[in-house]
DNA sequence: CGCGCCGTAGAAAGCGCTTTCTACGGCGAT
DNA sequence: ATCGCCGTAGAAAGCGCTTTCTACGGCGCG
């Protein structure tokens, strides 16, 4: 049926052994021997199986990439980035040359299961590592969940990355590192940005209540407003409203948000996305932004910078983070100290912002 | 180091082949025995080996999915629902439940190379079945070596699935079923629409030269034009820039074609993103849309609907045609005849397309 | 000149599963 | 009552690799 070690081996009048160890590259073969067999490899027209590699040697050469929506470009940057970093370019047909790993791409939904699901189906193909990507719920059930299944994966060699993610509370030893983004201080940035504008009446259209990245974002934007001695009631709970990452929750929000404060002169948003929605909700309610009401975003997301009006936004340097866990995974590059290492948010301001009308 | 079969078989006082059978639920077992078993893999908190596993039965549970862009919606919707297909519910935790799969996406970032690459890393796995989407590169060479791959591919028993790809032209019983967008007859009706409209003068900001469907999308417009008699130099190439499918080429395509022809009315992109930066450029140019020049996209990505202007765009069902090629790779749907379904393309008329200026 | 070491290659023992083939009761049929 | 069949379970032979352990020349060294 298909073409096998000894059938190469044959070939070559060597040893399987032999075959195994030039294909690995972990052991002295003699030059001339290496050459035997590879030509032998080019012939036959061999492709290692898998399977019985990963069985043998008790480890494979897949990564898993574990991401919330794989629509989404928050997501889908970091995942490319990710893959770039496993270079997946071998030129010989055999699918070895040294460390080349198969990074895939899992997509959970945002779904705890799902995301269970998908870890377990990792460690029963023994991946050599696996990245996760984004934000998780904010639940103490499923965060236990989660940090046991990533304690065994550890234990069974899978190196252990987290990226945009914040580390881990119960087992942080599992993971090689945690790369979290800094999503409370690019709230803050953005809110006390809305406020040295001078706005004062400031209403946000967060992310999905349970998420922790939605939390962070929020608390970020409740420390700026106390700061500037606005916390209460208003500001804390009446001008906020929950919905999911997509435009539509932006365009509800917004409406909601202008139904309950007429008044309203910024709009913070859970991410670009989401501003965008918001933007729409806002025009057709016949209000100019950035003239009438200011709106920013978050993520800083490549269509950002050509929505009309450009976003403000807090940028997330995802496509290096990304880079960063693969390496990471990889084990090219070195752990931070202390296991963590907190991407820095940058607020970026554009041209959805700006001084709210006067009177 | 780590439970194995023979580990739960011990447990529950049977034979590791009567676990094997348990998992598998392909062989009478006797509930009460089931039971035990179940009991023991539960306490055991086993996972099953899937190399193991893959060797011994000589297929694996991997589904491979190629995109071209991983950030880019236009896959990420396809990709999503080529997964939501292979159900990832398996419950218990042992990965099991009757033919869920683990479907991973692979970003070949376009190029020819890389996507040889995933295949035979694919092929090494054993893959239970890939799933390729997107165009390729208009290169019989390529072609050729992908279609020759693909042929192992389904020697080795793994189901080939073409979505939004041409179908082969080399091993055309390699693959399961194609099932490639109508991108001619929707170049063609976008197109139509905007010379019903009046206009006269459209150029046109296409995809890379060397891809299928930038070929085909050109050729729908060509005939479009040359059916209503406006065929030859400068409606066939001179209003013609290609670029990536990204917004920058849009942007900088509309420049050029400005440049070229200052009366142009119409500007049709070779995708919603490109057509976002035509518009950036336009509005730029102090042009304003539809009003002094419409603008057409191809797609019709989620964001689309909220461009403001609103684009007018081919949709392509994507989310449709993905689950299609989910189920055709997990065997739950008959092929179409002759292995070939095309997808319709559908013209979406919204704002960002009017009447040229009279005069 | 002989001893041991180094560089290179082979033999063979698994890795943890699946699956065929065999075995063994208990049942209906003859 | 006996035969054979069905339903269920075990034994054991691999699946195609990796890797340890062993083997074997040729060399430098004592």
């Amino acid at each position: 049926m298909s073409v096998t070690l000894s059938d190469v081996a044959n070939r070559a009048k060597v040893s399987p052994a032999t075959v195994s160890r030039v294909l690995n590259g972990n052991y002295p073969v003699a030059a001339a021997t290496r050459e035997r067999v590879l030509r032998a490899v080019d012939e036959l027209d061999y492709v290692l199986n898998g399977p019985a590699s990963a069985l043998a040697a008790s480890t494979s050469d897949l990564v898993g990439i574990l991401v919330n929506d794989i629509a989404d470009p928050f997501f889908g940057i970091m995942a490319s980035a990710v893959q770039a970093e496993m270079g997946c370019q071998d030129g010989d047909g055999t699918g070895r040359a040294g460390g080349e790993k198969l990074a895939v791409v899992c997509n959970t939904g945002g779904a705890p299961d799902r995301e269970l699901t998908y870890l377990t189906l990792l460690q029963r193909q023994r991946a050599a590592a696996v990245v996760l990507t984004g934000d998780t719920v904010d639940d103490p059930a499923h965060a236990a969940a989660v940090a046991a299944k990533l304690a065994r994966l550890a234990e069974a060699g899978t190196r252990v990355v987290l990226c945009g993610r914040p580390p881990l509370t119960a087992h942080p030893d599992a993971v090689l590192a945690a790369l979290p983004f800094d999503n409370r201080g690019g709230g803050r940035a953005l809110t006390s940005h809305l406020l040295e504008l001078g706005h004062r009446s400031i209403g946000h259209v967060a992310g999905p209540a349970e998420r922790t990245t939605t939390r962070h974002r929020l608390e970020g934007h409740r420390e700026a407003l106390a700061a500037a001695g606005l916390g209460g009631d208003r500001a804390g709970g009446g001008l906020t409203v929950h919905g999911p990452y997509d435009r539509r929750s932006g365009y509800e929000g917004a409406r909601e948000l202008l139904r309950r404060e007429p008044g309203l002169t910024a709009v913070v948003a859970a991410n670009d996305t989401v501003a965008l929605g918001v933007c729409a909700a806002l025009r057709e309610a016949g209000l100019r932004i950035p003239q009438d009401v200011s709106v920013a975003g978050f993520d800083d997301l490549p269509f950002s910078a050509d929505a009309v009006p450009a976003l403000t936004t807090v940028r997330l340097p995802l496509q290096a983070a990304g880079a960063r866990a693969g390496r990471l995974a990889l084990g090219t590059e070195k752990p931070p100290p202390g296991r963590v290492a907190e991407i820095a948010a940058e607020l970026v301001v554009r041209d959805s912002t700006g001084a709210p009308r006067t009177g």
